[in-house]
RNA sequence: UCUGAGGUGGCGCAAUUGGUUAGCGCAUUUGCCUGAUACGCAGAAGGUUGUUGGUUCGAGUCCAACUCUCGGAACCA
């Protein structure tokens, strides 16, 4: 059987090929099942939403994934990946919402929410069929015939039983708090939504400086000149709309304040104005700015609590009860106020902002909350009802409700200055609308009273790069704050709780729907009035309870979403009627949850789980730090104290070329399933793991692309089919049991074997570290240094002899395993053309591999055990020996290029100045290869009993610098200066004392580097510790040697342009040419031997053939027949 | 503002962890070699290693300040 022979290398084709292969014969499956239930090597697949389109940054995560899951097969383990999809969340809401043109107020409205909830069903996996093929195409490897989806009734119940853990440990809890809130949305975000990238976006926005008029009481008496004077407090705010919200004004402590004297911009009425004493400048004396006609005595904010203040724009309406009071409009004091920004004073809105809402409720003061949840006014608020805070319809004709409001402040003699400014705002990550900060009652996990332990457990997991896990990961949890669950929208998994309503009609109002108002203020703790179902049993219990108790006719719903789980009413133990809960839970948490969840545990595959926990890999974008890493994280130690993952690969970003991140709006975003049709999967992962490391950005580069694929891909292909045509010519077959023990084979053989050896031990080991770039750039290298540009080129004499000895069989067969090794090691980044490799080089034997069960019995690579390091085969002296080769080969065509000397022209002699015998040893062992390199008859050695080189020495500073220090410089100085006598000296006794300042010195010879760098009247190269010189001397002989190669080259390119094969035997006729004289009589047999020819006859004139030029002048012609 | 990574010929990356001539590939260019090769080899050209100080016998590497790029966190007045 022979070897297949290629034209050329189409990886596409390749890549459909083998996919062919191992979807016919289920090689995916049976790398998995080959493997002992008892090793395993657990990961985790982050479950991707399918409701978006695959991109190019999805293969280089799932490269990450796929090839240490590769590796570890074949290193035997069993590496089960489930995949799954992740189908819940605001995307796909807002996806639906467009395409059936409505809003959130719509839902329950014009379309029932159950309607709703199929659309979403739906259309959560609209591109499946995308990522299945972008999965395939790419050679990713994870089960997709049993995935776990996120809103199967499994799933979900697997996720309620751990929220049931976590809140019997009482770490649940419900609060009412100032969150981020999207109106578009219609949802509260999480802080962790919050940081998805490109939230926070600099806007410019319209602010105001506010003037807040003091009233006149003993307190405030001390700011007053006179009984008419009009003090105003001076408060800036970016965001206008929360104004007539305003309940008080805050005061730093200890800043100190000062009363300014000047006119009312705008209406030019006679006004004083507190603001901080630093930010005076800020406002006032300027260009255009109010002038400063007086000002005060400063004073500190602590003379200013309690002044009070009329309300800046008062509708009437009432304060609400934060449980501390409802006072309002008077100065309170807060640390957190800084002179850095506006006035100094702060305006305080106790419904729309966290430290507001704080030191508001420390000082019993009450609230206002005059803009509801779709972010717009209240009916009440007089000429501003009903209108949007911000643009949240993309209605064209919006009028910033900002600027009205500024307006009426001018108007009103109310505001010191109106301007625009630019600053960072944070906008929902989904709709791009800003959101704004509201008032709301929700479930939290109190991930905070957890955060020590997070933090400890985080320490034991092995992050890529250790800076995410250390510094991004770490940070995050010592800073962490309680997970908010709570999102008020349809379609994902319910929140398991069910309460007693605490008033009797509070059901709508009371709920976190959306109404239009704002929620109440209850934030109770759990108490015996709620319950937090943890199964489906426990929840069929409940209504059995709740049916019997209060005359219902309740079962469990098929389907556990909403709405027909809002439906089922449970009874709290003194006979109370419970409703749930209508949030939905964080789509994070559902995700968090896989470990368990995918295998619907505990209630199925109790054993499974304990052998798939925790995972030994996951990987996936740095952007998940804060989504998928941490909920893992937080789940797996809040439930069960432990770690969810050992090692964690987080990759960074795939920009374009030039570094600018890819966006479809730029239109530089590279489309994945063209670049795998056009350059093949492999070429694709080869190039995003060996560019860059992973976590490094990546950019993604095309040109790099095909230079990948040319290259390296390129130079292993033709190894191959170099391989397959000689192999084929001689019937060389790979014999497993009757391999040439590599101590018998030539010097170049045992070379190659040493570096494929520590290659294997460099590739292992980086793989094993997670250091992918590191692997595929040392197999790189061996392939295209090593292997094809040195053993292969070196080689090539031997594979071209008629007969098949034993040199040539140890030839093929080293080949043969060097090929074979690269494969394996190759295989877990590159699939498939090493699966093409290898069933191109061992199909022929795998008959007679099963039938002896050798290594080569599996028809695939990917059933194959990774080869293992011979260490013993690893010969660093080989190592060196093929190192001077290479240099010494290097530096004498460096000298032929210099004295204009061509290859071909064959030379006498290489001059090489020997220090040791060791060298020279070393030397003789790779003599032939150097002399057939560079084409020279013989090496002649130079020792220094000759007295013929020149020595020179240099200080070896690394061993020399750490106990010399600050001598150093006198020391090299000293040891530059060594005379040939000293030199001589040193190398015989191996030892010098030197002397510095009179101070003693012993030096040994790994001190000094001892090199010849001339040889007198020679012309010499010199590389490190080596040098040559190059015998020029150019004999009639060498001549016409020089002139039989030029005449072999002139007919080996013939026979290569005429297509014959590589064995056909010929006959040649030459036109005589008087130069030839010499070269025909010596070199004829030669000639004839290197271009299998059988008949040679020399004319006096040819007609036909071709007409050849050897060197300058000599030109002849040529004919060149084969012989039938 | 804080924080992380980084800044090395035109481009993409190295540099044994502080050791003396800063490497490699691409691109440009001159030759050469080749019956596997779109490979390779020899040469040319291209660098004040972001800037400025400092530590040291010695700094691309360590320290400080500044600057730029890309991330991250936050500030919501």
């Amino acid at each position: 059987m022979k070897y297949n022979e290629y034209k050329n290398l189409n990886l596409p084709e390749i890549d459909k090929e083998i996919l062919k292969f191992w979807e016919e014969n289920k090689i995916f499956e049976k790398s998995i099942e080959q493997r002992p239930e008892d090793d395993t090597y657990v990961f985790y697949e982050g479950p991707p939403s399918a409701n978006g389109k695959p991109g190019i940054h999805h293969v280089m995560a799932r490269t990450v994934k796929d090839l240490f899951c590769r590796f570890h097969t074949m290193k035997g383990q069993r590496v089960e990946r489930k995949a799954g999809w992740d189908t819940h969340g605001l995307p796909i809401e807002l996806a639906v919402e467009k395409e059936l043109g409505i809003t959130k107020e719509d839902i329950g409205v014009k379309i029932s929410i159950d309607d709703y909830n199929k659309q979403c069903r739906e259309t959560v996996m609209r591109y499946k069929h995308m990522w299945d093929d972008l999965t395939v195409k790419m050679g990713y490897w994870v089960d997709m015939e049993e995935p776990y989806i996120t809103f199967e009734n499994n799933y979900i119940e697997s996720v309620w039983w751990l929220l049931r853990r976590i809140y019997d440990k009482g770490l649940m809890y419900k609060g009412l708090t100032i969150q981020p809130y999207s109106p578009a949305a219609g949802t509260g975000l999480s802080t962790a939504e919050l940081n998805m990238p490109g939230c926070y976006k600099d806007v410019k926005d319209t602010t105001a400086v506010a003037m807040f008029k003091v009233i006149k009481s003993e307190q405030s008496n001390f700011l007053f000149d006179d009984e008419n004077e009009d003090v105003r407090i001076a408060a800036w705010t970016t965001t206008p709309w929360t104004l007539p919200s305003n309940t008080a004004l805050t005061a730093g402590p200890k800043i100190n304040y000062i009363k300014i004297k000047t006119n009312t911009p705008y209406t030019e009425a006679p006004v004083s104005v507190i603001v901080a004493e630093d930010l005076v400048g800020k406002w006032f004396g300027g260009k255009k700015q109010p002038a400063i006609l007086e000002q005060s005595a400063t004073f500190v904010g602590k003379q200013i609590e309690g002044v009070r203040y009329e309300q800046l724009m008062d509708y009437g309406n009432p304060i609400e009860d934060l449980h501390g009071g409802t006072d309002a409009f008077k100065v309170i004091l807060g640390r957190f106020v800084t002179t850095s920004d506006g006035t100094g004073i702060v305006h305080t809105a106790p419904s729309f902002g966290a430290d507001d809402r704080m030191v508001g409720k420390e000082n019993g003061l009450g609230a206002l909350t005059l803009v509801d949840k779709q972010g717009k006014f209240l009916d009440t608020v007089g000429e501003f009802s009903g209108r949007y805070v911000k643009n949240y319809k993309d209605d064209p004709n919006y009028v910033d409700v900002n600027i009205d409001i500024s307006v009426r402040l001018k108007l009103d003699g109310k505001a010191l200055n109106v301007a625009k400014y630019e600053h960072n705002y944070p906008h929902c990550w989904r709709t791009d609308k800003p959101i704004l900060y509201y008032p709301l009652d929700s479930w939290f996990i109190s991930a905070s009273k957890m955060k020590e332990r997070m933090f400890e457990l985080n320490k034991t997991i092995n992050w890529k790069p250790a800076s995410t896990g250390e510094g991004r990961f770490g940070k995050w949890l010592e800073n962490l704050q309680d997970w908010n669950l709570s999102r008020t929208r349809y379609w994902g998994i319910p929140l398991p709780i069910w309460r007693v309503r605490s008033t009797p009609s509070g059901a709508e109002g009371n709920s976190t729907e959306n109404g239009s108002t704002a929620s109440g203020f209850d934030s109770a703790q759990p108490t015996n009035h709620t319950i937090c179902i943890g199964s489906i049993e426990e929840l069929q219990k409940e209504i059995e309870k709740a049916n019997a108790g209060l005359g219902l006719n309740q079962s469990v719903p098929e389907d556990l979403h909403r709405p027909y789980i809002d439906d089922i009413v449970l009874m709290s133990p003194d006979g109370l009627e419970m409703t749930r809960e209508l949030d939905l839970i964080d789509v994070w948490f559902d995700s968090g949850s896989m470990p368990y969840a995918q295998w619907h545990y505990p209630f199925e595959n109790k054993e499974k789980f304990e052998r798939n926990f925790p995972a030994d890999f996951i990987a996936e974008g740095v952007d998940q730090t804060r989504g998928w890493f941490y909920t893992l994280h937080a789940i797996a130690v809040m439930a069960f104290d432990k770690v969810a993952y050992k090692n964690v690969v987080s990759n960074g970003l795939v920009q374009d070329a030039k570094g600018q991140k890819m966006s479809k709006s730029k239109g530089n975003a590279v489309e994945p399933f063209s670049t795998l049709e056009k350059y093949g999967a492999d070429a694709t992962r080869w190039y995003m793991m060996s560019n860059s490391q992973p976590w490094d950005n990546l950019k993604f580069d095309l040109n790099g692309l095909a230079e990948t694929q040319r290259k390296f891909f390129g130079t292993l292909f033709n190894t191959y089919n170099f391989f397959a045509l000689y192999a084929n010519i001689d019937g060389f077959q790979q014999d497993e049991m009757n391999a040439m023990p590599v101590e018998g084979r030539p010097e170049i053989d045992r070379w190659i074997i040493s570096k494929l050896n520590s290659l294997v031990m460099e590739v292992t080991a980086a793989y094993e570290d997670y250091e992918p770039t590191k692997a595929s750039r040392a197999i790189e290298s061996f392939v295209a240094d090593e292997l094809s540009n040195w053993y292969v080129r070196q080689s090539r004499r031997r594979f071209w002899k008629t007969e098949l000895g034993a040199d040539k069989q140890a030839a093929f067969e080293t080949l043969y395993q060097c090929l074979m090794v690269v494969n394996q090691l190759m295989a877990p980044i590159a699939p498939f053309f090493s699966e093409w490799m290898y069933k191109n080089l061992s199909d022929p034997i795998r008959g007679a591999a099963i039938d002896n069960d050798t290594p080569l019995k599996h028809e695939s690579i990917h059933l194959t055990h990774l080869t293992k390091v011979q260490e013993e085969l690893i010969d660093k002296d080989l190592e060196q020996r093929m190192d001077y080769a290479q240099r010494i080969s290097s530096l004498v065509l460096s000298l032929r290029k210099k004295s204009k000397n061509r290859v071909r022209q064959p030379l006498q002699k290489i001059l090489l100045p020997v220090l040791n015998d060791s060298f020279k040893q070393q030397v003789e062992g790779v003599k032939d290869l150097i002399l057939s390199e560079v084409n020279v008859k013989e090496i002649e050695y130079i020792d220094d009993t000759s007295g013929f080189i020149k020595k020179k020495v240099k200080p070896n500073f690394k061993t020399l610098g750490r106990r010399m220090g600050k001598n150093m410089k006198a020391a090299a100085a000293a040891i530059n200066g060594f005379t040939q006598e000293d030199i001589a000296a040193l190398d015989k006794s191996g030892k010098y004392e030197l002397n510095i300042d009179g101070e003693i010195h012993e030096l040994t010879t790994e001190d000094f580097e001892i090199v010849t760098e001339d040889i007198p009247g020679w012309q010499v190269a010199t590389d490190g510790d080596l040098t040559v010189a190059l015998d020029v001397t150019i004999t009639d002989m060498l001549i016409a040697e020089g002139l039989a190669r030029e005449l072999v080259n002139r007919i080996q390119n013939i026979r290569k342009d005429r297509d014959f094969n590589i064995t056909d035997r010929i006959k040649v006729t030459l036109q005589n040419h008087p130069a030839l004289a010499g070269a025909l009589a010596n070199f004829k047999d030669y000639i004839c031997g290197e271009v299998l020819c059988d008949e040679f006859s020399i004319v006096d004139s040819l007609d036909g053939g071709e007409v050849i030029e050897l060197v300058d002048g000599v030109e002849t012609r040529v004919l060149v027949e084969v012989v039938a």
